[in-house]
This record gives structure tokens, sequence and C-alpha cells, in this order.
DNA sequence: GACCAGGCACATC
DNA sequence: GATGTGCATGGT
């Protein structure tokens, strides 16, 4: 199986049809990994609106969130969905970054990464795509991060089996592709990028660039 | 008005 | 261990 052959050339040809994506949409390391949290099973555009309120208010730092209050952060939150029950997961991580590194992101990224993902995954609400999106996006480490779109776009183009489970895909990917940080973001990015324009949920896209390599 | 979006935890079988 | 369900807003 070439799958190191395909894998290359899907990133070649979304690379030269959308180039660099210079991902995450996001002005600090902190409001990444907001962003990651509150962009679960959510539209991106809620989560910047939701985004704005925090920043509006000033509470976007660790010990802003860290000290605001539950009922108030939902509030803000509101725009981008499971308003609640999102407050409580990002109150779960910031009460993981104080307790275990005193506040200090820059201590939580000079862990070790297999290390530190298995500390986010005990993290009510942290589950593996937050998790290495937290670690690539915010932190710069090399781990790939699976979505919706990865296994939808996979699965259309008969890739991969429907039910493959996530772990078994990041393999794939990382087990093919070189460990580089700067490799697995944009190529995350780029899925995501593709999967936005063409590979959404109707059935079926003509026009998906991606049809030039698996013969229609 | 239905359907969906860059998941996750928890219940139930 | 697999499958189902609640969480919720805003855009198409």
């Amino acid at each position: 199986m070439a799958v190191k052959k395909t894998l290359l050339e899907i990133y070649k040809l979304l690379y030269n049809q959308f180039g660099k994506q210079r991902w995450w949409p996001g002005e600090t390391p902190f409001e990444v990994i907001v962003g990651a949290i509150l962009t679960q099973n959510t539209a991106w555009g809620n989560v910047e609106k939701a985004i704005g309120n925090l920043k509006k208010g000033g509470h976007l730092s660790p010990k802003a969130l860290y000290t605001l209050p539950s009922p108030k952060l939902a509030k803000l939150i509101r725009p981008s969905g499971y308003f609640n029950i999102k407050a409580k997961r990002l109150k779960e991580f910031m009460k993981f970054l104080f307790k275990e590194y005193n506040g200090s992101l820059d201590k939580m990224f000079s862990t070790e990464l297999s290390e530190l993902r298995q500390r986010l995954l005990e993290v009510k609400g942290i589950g593996p795509e937050t998790a290495d999106s937290i670690l690539l996006y915010a932190g710069n480490y090399p781990i790939f991060v699976i979505d919706a779109y990865t296994k939808r776009i996979l699965s259309r183009h008969k890739l991969i089996t429907d039910g493959i489970d996530y772990h078994s895909l990041q393999r794939l990917f990382m087990e093919n592709l070189s460990q580089h940080t700067d490799l697995f973001n944009e190529y995350h990015a780029l899925i995501v990028r593709v999967g936005k324009d063409f590979c959404n949920t109707k059935p079926h896209c003509e026009e998906c660039p991606l049809n030039k390599l698996f013969n229609k």
C-alpha cells in the first residue's frame, strides 16, 4: 500500500490549491486553547463571537479567566453554544493550569509531549481532538489532529472505512509523514479548508479538488 | 423549519 | 465494548 505516497499527494494538491493557511486563527496560545474548547461540535463563526466577548471584557488571559465566575463566563460564551457545559470545561482547564503549572502556559508547554497529552486528557471536557489541537496549535508539538473533516474526506474518497477510531487514523498520518510541526499544522488546516469549501454534508461534491487524485 | 457545525462525557444495554 | 443521548447557538 502506497499510503505514504497518497498522503503526501493529498497534501501537495491541497497546498497548491489553497496555499498556506497559517493556522490556528488566534492571536495567542491562550486564545488558541480557549478556541479549541469552544469549537467542539460548533461552527467557528459562533466561536469567534464568544471569543470577541471575552476579549472585549478583558477576560482572555489565564488569570482573568481563572477568576471569572462561571455564570458570567457562560453568559459571555453563549454564542458558541453548549455554553453551560463549555463554561465548566474552560474552568476545568483553568483549574488544571493553575494547580499543575501555577497558571503558566510556558511551564505547561515545557512538559514532554506524551506526558502532557495524557494529563490534558484527564481534564474533564478535553478529549483527543481538543488535546491535540492545544498541543499542535498552541504548544507547537508535532502531533496530528484528527477531526470530523478528516474522517469524512478520507472516507468519501474510500481511503478509510467509516468506523475508524481517532487514534488509528492519527497513527496512519503520523506513521506516514515526517514528524514536523509545520507539516502537521498546515495539513490539518488544509483538510478543514477543503472540508468547509467542498466536503460538507451534501453527499457528493463534483468540484472537490481531491477528485483529481482518485479518478473521480 | 429542519439540519448541521473543527466533541465530549455519561448512561444504558 | 458498542451504541445512544444531552448539551445549544447561529447559519444555510
